[in-house]
DNA sequence: GTCTATAAAAAGATAGAC
DNA sequence: GTCTATCTTTTTATAGAC
């Protein structure tokens, strides 16, 4: 019973968040939700508080496990190179098991985070991007990546691109994560002119 | 006269733009515009139509001005190394000019895009798109880039880097337009290894 | 856990006076 | 060009029956 109740509350969420996803936070109506489940929207308010409180569980597991990946992907790679790459290709692969939720917080993360409920936003935020500054920075200071640029830049640069991809990455289309992975890696790492 | 009327609409565009960019389309309030106009919303009618039309005369501004923009670009360089060059820095400088528009344009474009209204917004991403992959395809037919990156995969590389820098970057700050583009571009052409 | 019914607030838009 | 006043619709949320 508990658990049934588990799967019909991952199902919402799994519903909301897809529409959450796709027409955004404040253009979805409680009763889209309801109707995508297939209920009146009076019978979501047995499950869920509030619309926002659908979108807040959303977007902390979603971030609950990233951070998990991430810090395991810092504790088992030291070197900065290779600490690149599982974190871009971690990021990527984020996008088959949470592509809604990396939609969500892309989109809606600037408006939510002014509501003090989604203070932690600016918080998780801050810590997911220490991880990748920490990479920067060693990498620089080994001299495994270029002196002359400045990491907070490189940091955006490629925080931007990785996240951004969920806006046309297609978890069942031909290209994995793997493979797209693969692809900005070398773009990030060799540049795209030829030659050399 | 005509000038006065004129002057008094690009105002009330550009307070509602900044507003769309900041808070979203969806969840700013006609009331909003109007507060901060410092008139009451009824009065935003004798103006414009519709939410929705105004949001669509910053949108046609906007791409009218960067389609100009990257004509001239191809019209100008033949050589796709200065193109490409060209294209990442006229797009960077459009910041200055029209950074409410293109944070629009990135947010909201998938979801106006859906009505009728707003259906030109796909023809013109699919005109800028153009521009993009004829100068990386010639770039790789000529050589001057690697033939083993895809062309699809890279422009969207370029083209969610350049765009996504709407969020973070500020006109005002100590990186201007043109430093920030070199800065992107010794990014995207020689990548960030070191020691080569 | 869902439905019926409905409250309460918010938002887009309009008509006519000034 | 703006204000007063108001309409209409939409939306979030609640209370209690089944």
């Amino acid at each position: 019973m508990g658990v049934v109740k588990q799967d019909r509350r991952a199902e919402l969420l799994a519903i909301a968040g897809r529409l959450f996803a796709e027409r955004g936070f404040a253009t979805t109506t409680v009763r889209e939700i309801a109707d995508a489940a297939g209920i009146l929207s009076g019978s979501l308010y047995h499950h869920f508080d509030s619309k926002e409180s659908i979108v807040d569980e959303i977007l902390r597991g979603f971030l609950d496990r990233l951070r998990a990946s991430y810090e395991r992907v810092l504790a088992e790679r030291p070197e900065p190179r290779a600490a690149l790459t599982a974190l871009v290709t971690v990021s990527f692969e984020s996008m088959d098991t949470d592509g809604d939720a990396i939609a969500i917080f892309q989109n809606e993360a600037a408006y939510l985070s002014q509501f003090e409920r989604f203070g932690y936003l600016e918080e998780v935020t801050a810590e997911l991007q220490a991880c990748w500054l920490g990479v920067l920075e060693r990498g620089q200071a080994a001299g495994v990546f270029r002196a002359d640029l400045r990491v907070p830049l490189v940091y955006r640069f490629i925080r931007d691109t990785v996240w951004v991809a969920v806006r046309w990455y297609d978890p069942k289309g031909t290209l994995g994560a793997e493979e797209i992975a693969a692809q900005y890696l070398t773009i990030l790492c060799q540049g795209i002119v030829a030659l050399r």
